[in-house]
DNA sequence: TGCCAGGGGTTCA
DNA sequence: TGAACCCCTGGC
């Protein structure tokens, strides 16, 4: 992976184990637009771009070299060599063929509160509903963001994601009622307001381990053990953890039990048998239970 | 048009 | 272990 300056366009070439469908639509994100043009247009940290695939490489707008390097390499996690995860987990035949329907996914580093929120939103939701919650928050909440530079011909404005502080200058009634959180609208409030003061630490995390990790995020309301692994791996990068959700369950059933089995067992069976890289076969296995 | 199931789960009994 | 949960969408 290279990033370089061409006829004033900063673009990303020798791209490897990268595909902007692939990363966006494996369920880890909710923050991204998928442009009529087939470009990704992401917010983060404030921050929007965007990026389309042309044979040269992938165009990125919106943004500077000083910027990209500083924001979007790490959230894209580029320092990471995927080929040789792939390589690693493919021992396994079942790996083998799921990771070849998504050989381009990356996971990304997300901001830690945006996930906790975002997670905590995802609880018996659907993926449209849970990307329009979080946008109408950021709206209500965020901060408008600033373009530059014409991103897609996009005419709609951005927002980034509140802040503890921003999200608690809301109420339970307004997320019920305003954003239609429904029975989700106390968890939001109480979590964001633990965060704020401090009874929450969210960046202590990062220093933890998995299981302390987990164990933590599992005291808050709204928090059980497929949000606390979400957002373990998608905001703290513990590539230990095996969230399993509706899909990664009915492919774990299909594939390797071949019976129905408790989600607790799937995910010690994953943890188990994929170690370090179980974050990365959950996200091969998932976008493949949606694919095939 | 109207009813019903089900959704990236969690909580409470 | 099992039902309820806000709300929305798609299928009949």
């Amino acid at each position: 992976m290279k990033l370089e300056l061409k006829n004033n366009n900063l673009i990303l070439t020798d791209v490897d184990s990268f595909s902007l469908r692939e990363t966006f639509e494996c369920g880890q994100a909710f923050r991204f637009y998928r442009e009529e043009d087939g470009s990704y247009t992401p917010i983060h940290r404030g921050r929007v771009i965007n990026l389309k695939e042309t044979p040269d490489g992938v165009i990125v707008k919106n943004t500077d070299m000083d910027e990209f390097k500083e924001v979007w390499w790490d959230y894209f996690d580029f320092s990471t060599d995927y080929g040789a995860i792939k390589k690693h987990l493919s021992v396994d035949p079942i790996m083998e063929e799921a990771i070849s329907y998504g050989e381009g996914i990356r996971i990304l580093k997300q901001d830690y509160f945006e996930t906790l929120i975002s997670f905590i939103v995802s609880a018996n939701n659907q993926i449209p509903r849970i990307k329009k919650i979080i946008e109408e928050m950021s709206k209500k909440y965020g901060r408008r963001i600033e373009v530059k530079e014409d991103v897609a011909g996009s005419d709609r404005d951005f927002y980034s994601f509140p802040n503890p502080e921003e999200l608690s200058l809301s109420t339970a009634d307004e997320l019920r009622e305003e954003l239609r959180v429904g029975f989700r609208a106390e968890r939001i409030w109480e979590v964001a307001n633990k965060v704020r003061t401090g009874v929450f630490d969210i960046n202590s995390l990062a220093g933890m381990t998995y299981e302390e990790g987990k164990e933590a995020l599992m005291t808050l309301n709204g928090v059980g053990p497929k949000v606390a692994n979400c957002v373990l791996l998608f905001g703290y990068s513990k590539t230990t953890a095996f969230p399993v959700d509706v899909w990664v369950k009915r492919i774990m059933e299909d594939l390797y039990f071949k019976k129905e089995t408790p989600n607790k067992i799937i995910e010690d069976f994953g943890k188990e048998k994929f170690g370090d890289l179980s974050g990365y076969a959950q996200q091969y296995l998932f976008y493949y239970a949606r694919e095939r």
